[in-house]
DNA sequence: TGTATACTTGAACAGTTATTCATATGTTTT
DNA sequence: AAAACATATGAATAACTGTTCAAGTATACA
C-alpha cells in the first residue's frame, strides 16, 4: 500500500498510514457541516453570549435587563444579540419601546450541558 | 419593587423587570463555569480542529496523517495539535519518530452531534 | 410636536488568533 | 557521527473579534 507522494501535498513527509486516512476520510462528514459546525461553536465561544444564552434559558429579558444582569453597556448586549440573532439561537418581540428576547432553540442548554460535563471532569 | 438605578450601573436605561434579573442570577452558574465553557467551545470554534477532533474520533492518526488528510500543513496541525492537547482534548504517544494522537475525551462527538442537530434544524 | 426612553448601528481601537516560514528537537538508520 | 525524517516551536503577519463611543431609529407620552 506503499505510494510515492506528490509534490502538491502539503504534509512534508514521506509515510503516511494511508488505510487509515482513506477508511477517516470516508467517515467525515461534508466540509460545509463541519464548517458550519465550527461556526455555531465559534457563536458559542464567548462569556458574554453564553452568559447571555444561559440567562435567557431561565426567562425571556429585554435589552435593558440582561445589561444589568451582566453588568455590561447595552450597546455591547446589543452587539452581541445580533450576533446570536444571526446564528439562530435567540429571537425578539418589540412590546412598546422594549425588545424582549428568548431562545429559538430549545437545545441549546443540552449542548451547554455536554460541554459542563467535560469541563467537570477536567477538574478531577 | 422598583428601584432607584445606581451611577455605577452600565445599563443606561431606567425601568428593569428587576423581579426577573434577580431571579435569573440566582439560578446563573458560576462566573468561572460559564467562562471555561466559553474557553471550551472557542477550541471547537475553528474547522481546522473540529475535523482534527472528528478525524481522531474515527483513528488514532499521526501528526503528517491529518496534515494529509485535511491538505495542510504538518506545521498548522501541529499548532492546533497543542491547542487540543491544553484543551484535554487528545492525547499523544510517540513510537519511535511517529507522534500518534487520539482523542482524550469520549464525549466530544455527543456534543459535535448535538450541534449538528442544530445545524440541520437551521436549514429546514 | 417635542422630549424621553429603549434599543440599534457604524466606525474605531485594542486584543486575539490561524497560518506560514524558518529553525529546533528527538528518534532512527547508516 | 552524520544524515534523514517526523514533529515541535517561536516569530511574524494578516485577518478577525468584542467593546466603546457617538450617532441613529422607533415608540410612548406630555
Amino acid at each position: 500500500m506503499a505510494r510515492k507522494i506528490q509534490p502538491a501535498e502539503r504534509c512534508d513527509c514521506d509515510v503516511i498510514h494511508e488505510d487509515t486516512v482513506n477508511q477517516v476520510r470516508e467517515k467525515m462528514p461534508q466540509e460545509e457541516n463541519l464548517y458550519d459546525l465550527a461556526e455555531l461553536f465559534k457563536v458559542f465561544g464567548d462569556s458574554t453570549r453564553i452568559k447571555i444564552l444561559w440567562a435567557l434559558d431561565e426567562a425571556e429579558m429585554c435589552v435593558c435587563d440582561i445589561a444589568f444582569l451582566l453588568n455590561m453597556t447595552q450597546s455591547a448586549i446589543s452587539h452581541q444579540l445580533r450576533v446570536l440573532k444571526q446564528a439562530e439561537l435567540v429571537k425578539s418581540r418589540r412590546e412598546g419601546k422594549i425588545v424582549f428576547y428568548s431562545l429559538e432553540d430549545e437545545h441549546v442548554k443540552q449542548i451547554f450541558d455536554q460541554g459542563l460535563i467535560h469541563i467537570l471532569e477536567e477538574r478531577k
